[in-house]
RNA sequence: GGAAUCUUAGCUCAGCUGGGAGAGCAUCUGCCUUACAAGCAGAGGGUCACAGGUUCGAGCCCUGUAGGUUCCACCA
């Protein structure tokens, strides 16, 4: 006897009680096992600072979808999940928290701060797992890992040691970006640029005349944004083929307020179309300036300190802050008489994407990773299509990154993190890269040895993290078989910083890509379109949603209406439909139960029966076989990651055709037949397509139907573990199902007709159905009851010709038939006319249409024969409604 | 400056390799029909941004235009 379900569904009783039931039956854990294809996801790490926000939702909605999917078809699924340690996200956090406590880093000094940190993970960072498992994911929860774990560092120290060791990892002295609030270089992937409004201020510096002496009276007059980094200038470029100023070539120009000659250099960098066509020359604060310094053996002058105040080289500055220091500059250039105009000027300033502070190009000693070589094997994987990124449009955006590469900056100053192996000799300044201090140095023989005391980019162990998760370096089983991964998902904001160093990183280290395909998505919004920030203050809680109306609402209306890596927009009303679905679900579930319920010895057969026994009747038959349909589509729209596409369908066949039309249409069976045979065939037909149903849905809704799926079979063993349908041919049946289109199309029409002629439900019609078709007149001899049931027919009469129906009758044509209802009084014959009328002209300019085609020679040829005769018989189908609907009004029109 | 993407019903969006325009919400009209009012039955509403082109056939492919969004680069 199966159980009772509540009237609404509530999930709230439930969730919780299904995931620990997965959690203590081990479902989500994968095992190496040879018998069984694997298949893999590793999760993009969440930092263990976050708290799950809709990204999060949105992100691991998909990649347990996949998986949850991929575990029913009988793989051996394994998403692999973790955290990140996000080094600079965290730091900044616990040094928020210690200056409420108002303690500084430096106050507890390098170990002390670590400990501080590693508790506070600990504290924290197992809130954002318990989120997940909020929404359902069904990650392997015994594999768990974190980024700067043991087997992670070991992972990182390896690779750092190789790639060092192959010249890949090199220690130099370049142009950096500097966050002065965090105290550390960042890679040019975490600098974004933001419009911001300056000045320009035009400034002329005196050239020097052939005494060596400031020149009173020629200047050279050029503009800048950042007039206090002149105390660094070594040179003014202009370009050689400028014409205005070749008299200047091998001349020097008078730095003021620093009072020294700098030369004039010709540069092609310099644009002469661009302000005055001469450019003031910073080496060691600006890129462009530290490239061109290089050309021209500039000197490099850092003019800064780390906290962007101006240092001793700064002379009388020194001491003064950035934008102090501009101000007091400008202030005495103009004094000198040398400032010549200011302008507005509106301009893109690199910052820091984490703290958005302006970052200060720097010359800084840091360590890069080589990326010219490393790209390459990353490159071809895409470009050959090795790895697949969806949607396609993305591996446009990749190849602009991977086309313009630099080398990546990987050492940061900072404590929390993966702390470089390389140990320097205090006495002889010998590096050794190295898992460990050396006991004596290789080039000296002393023993005093230092590590350095910076941090690796915290997107350096992220890279590795397809395979540092599987056990490597070591040569596990688990690396052997789950990798390569299979899918990797995430959002498009993260290709530079994540998918693309996993790639190369994949290639380098392991030989191999780290996973066949990168699905992407964008972006949840707010209902304005605007992205959901703090600042703004306009997120939306997951995890409210979710306590308000079920994990299954959210991942539904999540995975509703979209493509993949496209941004969707979030509206409360999406999650009452997503709700209110789930309730359909439930509450035809509840119907069927209610059914089985009724009549113990019934439900028993109903359990024994297979579709061989069962005597199926047609409407049976046509539900089985739009199930066996929706099967094959869902699975290859899953199979070609349209997610949004597929669970689409399984939504319709849910509510239109399973509980729309099916119930509504077996309901007399189970109801007032006193044939058992049929009842039991009803319920059994319900029961497998709403099983096969729920398997379908089960990837995106796993509560409700793993709660449906248990309570009507009564047994405990989970749908997450069941058989995903597969499309059978002895469950195709095209006569039924053509059959049942029919019935349904004309029980619409009374419906319509009805509906359009106000007529009452109350009053109910007698139906007549004139056909001298066979087939038609078969069809609707066994669907009889149906009009009765659903089209509000007091009686029905199939006959072949109109003889003894009212002249007056209502008349709905449908293809080879025509169905009259003789509502005597009710029926106003003008209205009638008009109505079939429209219908007439209606027909005739579907006829022309399909004309048209066909009396188009080139149409005939050339299109591909189902089309010409699909139209064919479109054409011969209007014809006859046509001849029908024209033979009603004449008959009208003679009252 | 370069690139991507979007422009489809009042709103938000689907529409796979080209073959008669869809959903949800909103609006209107009937229904408390013994699974569900978080529901049922119906209705209205679209020259698929604009202009060309390819094709027997274009929302879908190509070119251009306009507007929006995003990414990359960055001229001092």
């Amino acid at each position: 006897m199966a159980k009772e379900l509540g009237k609404t569904y509530d999930p709230k009783d439930i969730e919780d009680r299904l995931y620990d039931k997965w959690l203590t039956k081990k479902y989500f854990h994968a095992e190496v096992d040879h018998s069984k294809t694997p298949f893999t996801i590793v999760i993009p790490p969440p930092n263990i600072t976050g708290q799950l926000h809709m990204g999060h939702a949105f992100d691991n909605t998909m990649q347990d979808i996949l998986i949850r999917y991929k575990r029913m078809q009988g793989y051996n699924a394994l998403w692999q999940p973790g955290t990140d340690h996000a080094s600079i996200a965290t730091e900044v956090k616990i040094i928020e928290t210690l200056k409420a406590q108002g303690i500084s880093k430096e106050d507890l000094g390098r170990d002390g701060f670590l400990e501080r940190a590693w508790e506070w993970k600990k504290e924290y960072g197992g809130r954002i797992i318990n989120q997940l498992k909020k929404l359902g994911s069904s990650c392997d929860w015994d594999r768990e890992r974190f980024t700067m774990d043991e087997g992670c560092n070991k992972a990182v120290n390896e690779v750092f040691i190789k790639m060092y060791e192959k010249g890949y990892i090199y220690k130099g002295s370049r142009i950096i970006n500097w966050c002065p609030c965090c105290n550390t270089s960042i890679s040019d992937a975490e600098v974004e640029y933001e419009e911001q409004n300056g000045h320009f201020w035009h400034i002329k510096y005196p050239i020097v005349d052939e005494n060596g002496e400031p020149s009173k009276t020629e200047f050279l007059t050029f503009a800048t944004t950042r007039p206090e980094t002149m105390l660094g200038d070594t040179a003014v470029a202009v370009n050689p083929k400028d014409e205005r100023y070749t008299y200047l070539h091998g001349k020097m120009v008078w730095l003021p307020l620093v009072n020294k000659a700098i030369p004039v250099v010709e540069d092609d960098y310099v644009d002469m179309e661009f302000g005055t066509g001469v450019v003031k020359i910073t080496p060691a604060h600006d890129p462009n300036d530290f490239e061109v310094g290089k050309r021209h053996n500039l000197p490099e002058i850092n003019i800064m300190n780390d906290d962007a105040t101006i240092n001793k080289n700064g002379g009388k500055y020194a001491g003064m802050e950035r934008y102090e220091a501009r101000e007091a500059i400008v202030k005495d250039l103009d004094a000198l008489g040398l400032l010549v105009k200011i302008e507005d000027y509106s301009h893109n300033v690199g910052t820091h994407d984490r703290c958005k502070t302006t970052i200060e190009p720097l010359i800084k000693q840091q360590w890069f990773v080589k990326m010219d070589e490393l790209i390459k094997p990353a490159v071809e994987a895409v470009k050959s299509g090795e790895i697949q990124l969806i949607p396609k449009r993305m591996e446009k955006t990749y190849f602009n990154w991977t086309d313009n590469i630099r080398d990546w900056c990987i050492s940061r100053q900072l404590w929390w993190g993966h702390r470089i192996p390389a140990y320097y000799c205090q006495d002889c300044g010998e590096i050794v890269v190295a898992k460990d201090a050396p006991a004596v140095c290789p080039k000296c023989g002393k023993s005093h040895f230092e590590q350095d005391p910076d941090t690796l980019d915290t997107w350096f162990s992220s890279a590795l993290w397809p395979f540092s998760t599987l056990g490597w370096p070591d040569n596990t089983e688990d690396l052997k078989y789950f990798y390569p991964t299979d899918v990797l998902v995430t959002g498009y904001d993260i290709i530079f910083f994540w998918v693309i160093r996993m790639i190369f990183s994949g290639f380098e280290q392991m030989g191999e890509k780290p996973f066949k395909t990168v699905l992407f998505h964008g972006l949840i919004r707010d209902d304005q379109g605007r992205k959901m920030s703090k600042s703004l203050g306009n997120g939306i809680d997951p995890l409210e949603i979710i306590n308000q109306y079920g994990a299954d609402a959210l991942r539904l209306t999540i995975m509703t209406g979209n493509a993949p890596g496209n941004d969707m927009r979030f509206y409360i009303s999406k999650v009452e439909n997503s709700r209110n679905f789930a309730n359909k679900v439930w509450n035809a579930s509840r119907f069927i139960m209610m059914n089985l319920n009724n009549d113990e010895a019934i439900a028993k057969k109903v359990d024994e029966k297979s579709q061989d026994t069962v005597s199926l009747e047609p409407v049976d038959k046509w539900i089985i076989s739009k199930l066996n349909t929706l099967v094959k589509d869902v699975t290859d729209n899953m199979d070609s990651f349209e997610l949004g596409i597929a669970v689409q369908k399984v939504y319709d066949f849910i509510w239109d055709e399973f509980c729309d039309w099916y119930i509504e249409m077996v309901k007399p069976r189970l109801y007032n037949s006193d044939n058992e045979e049929s009842k039991i065939a009803a319920l059994w037909t319900a029961k497998t397509v709403l099983i096969d149903a729920l398997k379908l849905l089960h990837p995106y809704m796993p509560f409700v139907t793993e709660e449906i799926f248990c309570t009507l079979q009564n047994k405990e063993e989970s749908i997450m573990i069941s058989k995903w349908p597969v499309y059978e041919d002895g469950r195709a049946f095209s006569k039924e199902e053509k059959e049942i289109e029919i019935i349904k199309e004309a029980v619409r029409g009374i419906r319509n007709v009805r509906s359009e002629m106000n007529v009452p439900p109350s009053k109910k019609a007698s139906v007549f159905i004139v056909s001298s078709d066979k087939d038609i007149v078969n069809t609707f001899t066994e669907g009889e009851l149906f009009f009765k049931s659903l089209a509000y027919a007091s009686d029905v009469t199939i006959q072949g010709n109109k003889d003894g129906i009212a002249d007056d009758a209502v008349s709905v044509v449908i293809a080879n038939a025509t169905l009259y209802m003789p509502f005597a009084e009710l029926v106003d014959i003008k209205a009638e006319l008009e109505r079939l009328k429209k219908e007439e002209e209606r027909l005739i300019g579907e006829i022309k249409r399909v004309d048209g085609m066909l009396n188009n020679e080139k149409f005939i040829s050339k299109a591909p024969e189902a089309k010409v005769n699909e139209e064919k018989e479109k054409k011969e189908k209007y014809s006859l409604m046509l001849e029908q609907v024209r033979e009603r009004l004449a008959q009208l029109g003679n009252l």
